[in-house]
DNA sequence: CTCTTGCATCGATATCTTTCTATATTGACA
DNA sequence: TGTCAATATAGAAAGATATCGATGCAAGAG
């Protein structure tokens, strides 16, 4: 478990194990303070429903009141979609309005710009 | 709970909940046989482990051996360490090879494929 | 103010995840 | 073949999450 690089215990070995030198372009790097925000971002997006939710919204455009995403979802309960819901506000990912009686949804702006700053730590 | 678009169950309303008609450039639509691999693919992604050695594994650029992951997250059990990069190789993010006794893995070149999509459901 | 409707919250339960220790597997070497 | 080192797997315990029915709360109509 203690390791100095990988340096086998025994002896030398066919291919010692060491890293290539980064050769390429410079990279973005993953901020240690960012790993939480990224990981809470993702489990909002981790559940089916959820990810129907979002899909719904943004294949709308605009906001939808929250009696047609129920309507959309349909096998689940009111309090279970609301409980959906709200992960996706608390996690930024939707907005919600109130219009006299009824509550609106959409998706937030900043979710294509959350999404592709992740993205680009895999640039090629 | 049942709706027949969003329709008040009393009178006319101050501002009836009705779609805006879609005015702009077509959209990327999420479909229904994505939304469960999506769903799973944020799901992996959504710990902070996973997001810490996936960082770790795009910093470096290229495959890196069991025994320096392990070395970089540091607070966790061998078995766990095993356990998320089985996750994440199950999801298809990353892929591992063997190099005699030894296990390098690196990111998969999918994900920016794959996360490029569903960000692209997101189209202004 | 009272009733009704739209939605959120509460509290309970079943299921899934993370993490651990212990053990198995695989490959290199003697 | 036997041993050791690198990883994976198994099994269990603790914690997190999805889901539901019941209830609360806010806003409009009367």
């Amino acid at each position: 478990m203690v390791h100095a690089g990988c340096v086998p215990k025994r002896l030398a070995i066919a291919e010692p194990p060491k890293r290539a030198a980064v050769c390429c372009a410079p990279r973005a790097k993953l901020r240690a303070k960012d790993v939480t925000p990224y990981a809470a971002l993702f489990q909002a997006l981790a559940d089916e429903t959820r990810i129907d939710i979002l899909g719904f919204l943004a294949a709308a455009g605009d906001a939808i009141c929250v009696c047609e995403i129920e309507d959309h979802v349909k096998l689940l309960s009111q309090p279970t979609i609301s409980h959906h819901l709200r992960q996706l506000r608390e996690a930024g990912l939707v907005t919600a309005e109130r219009r006299g009686t009824w509550i609106y949804y959409a998706v937030d702006k900043s979710i294509r710009a959350r999404l592709g700053e992740f993205v680009d730590l895999f640039d090629e």
